[in-house]
DNA sequence: TAAACAATAGGGATAAACCCCTATATTTTT
DNA sequence: AAAAATATAGGGGTTTATCCCTATTGTTTA
């Protein structure tokens, strides 16, 4: 019978290691490489072709990249995503880059077998956290709400705004700078606030810093 | 001959179960145990008793708070940090704390093993990347007063509120939390500012997170 | 071309943060 | 033993943030 062949791409080789070690426990498993970044992972993959591609997601990986040009150039294989993160607007871009899987890392080591052998046999799989923030948004959709919780919905003036106070300017300093009025800065705060559903600076700051609007 | 015994404090369970499989791939090495928090950390190498506790650090287990608390009540434990994070700022932090030991993740298996042996015979064993930021900063830090650059300048109280005020509490909340007045918490907030010299909350948000009392 | 959105600004209110003090009991350091 | 630091708490004040609203003007989109 043929095993299953897993290309695991993970660039922090302890990770990457263990992991390895976790998937040949599993008897229908078989590991056809191991690639530390993204180009590395296309290459391999279109030279060893897996089955499956294991992809960690991080800074040094960019996973949705990596899925996009997989999926399109080889749509046979599988993409199954191994992360830590599960926001919403992550979850989205990558499942629409084309991943078939994605598992939390803080999944137990049989969901991502489970997983594995689910992909292998043509059918997706999600951990509960992703299935949950996938049947949240169907309902949002139909309930045609889709203001109020989309991700992507500041507007240039409110990121330009929240920068400010990120960066720790008082809403009259940042009047001043912005040569409006008081009030107007209050408002967009107001809203900013209510858009993220965060209610204190604590959180829009750290918002701030998770988008990539202000650096640490 | 008695083996190094080990508790891994690691949130996400695949990487965890992935870790112990390499460690005990080395025979002098045993697990004594498993966390996946902080808390849950401290509790269980007080009742384990390991040689070593090695300590992920993310969004779920703020590692320079567990290090200290651990690095206090018992001495003879090592902590070895093994993590993806290397900024100056956050090592300073952790070894401030009482970490004996620093691998980064994207070392090699070995290293993590060589590691493991060199804090149990009671030296200490950073990554190369961290050993850089160490000799780097040494000159300065010498010639430096020491307190102005570490966290022990905060009182533990100040930094346990400075934790509490920079996840997003209000004075009122943290009084509450900690059964003292309002009064004391606002002295305790100007008391910090002034001694790092922030003037804003945005600034003390951003402080806390480089020094490791937050996380993002 | 209506309707929705974006940016502007104000009134008026409460809550929270921040600043200046003083003060006491306890612990730690010198 | 004396001095310094820590943790506590209060008075009293100003500034800032946050939350209700309403409203106008220009732009974008369905």
């Amino acid at each position: 019978m043929e095993k299953i062949k897993i290309l695991v791409a993970e660039d922090q080789i302890i990770l990457r290691k263990g992991l390895i070690k976790l998937l040949i426990e599993d008897e229908d498993i078989e590991i056809a490489g191991e690639a530390d970044d993204g180009p590395e992972a296309i290459e391999k993959a279109k030279k060893l072709q897996p089955d499956i591609v294991i992809l960690d997601v991080n800074t040094k990986l960019n996973g949705v990249e990596v899925t996009r040009k997989l999926a399109q150039s080889h749509p046979e294989i599988k993409v199954l995503i191994l992360t830590k993160h599960s926001s919403d607007e992550f979850v989205f871009a990558i499942l629409d880059a084309g991943a078939k899987g994605y598992v939390i890392k803080s999944a137990a080591p049989e969901d991502l077998i489970a997983a594995i052998h689910t992909l292998y046999h043509g059918h997706s799989y999600f951990s509960p956290e992703v299935s949950k923030i996938l049947l949240k948004h169907i309902n949002q959709r139909e309930s045609k709400n889709h203001k109020s919780n989309s991700l992507f919905f500041l507007t240039k003036r409110e990121r330009e705004i929240l920068k400010l106070v990120a960066e720790g300017h008082s809403s009259l300093k940042i009047a001043n700078m912005l040569f409006i009025s008081i009030k107007t800065v209050e408002n967009h705060r107001s809203n900013i606030m209510n858009k993220l559903k965060i209610d204190n600076l604590a959180g829009l700051i750290k918002y701030a810093i998770r988008k990539g609007i202000i650096q640490i």
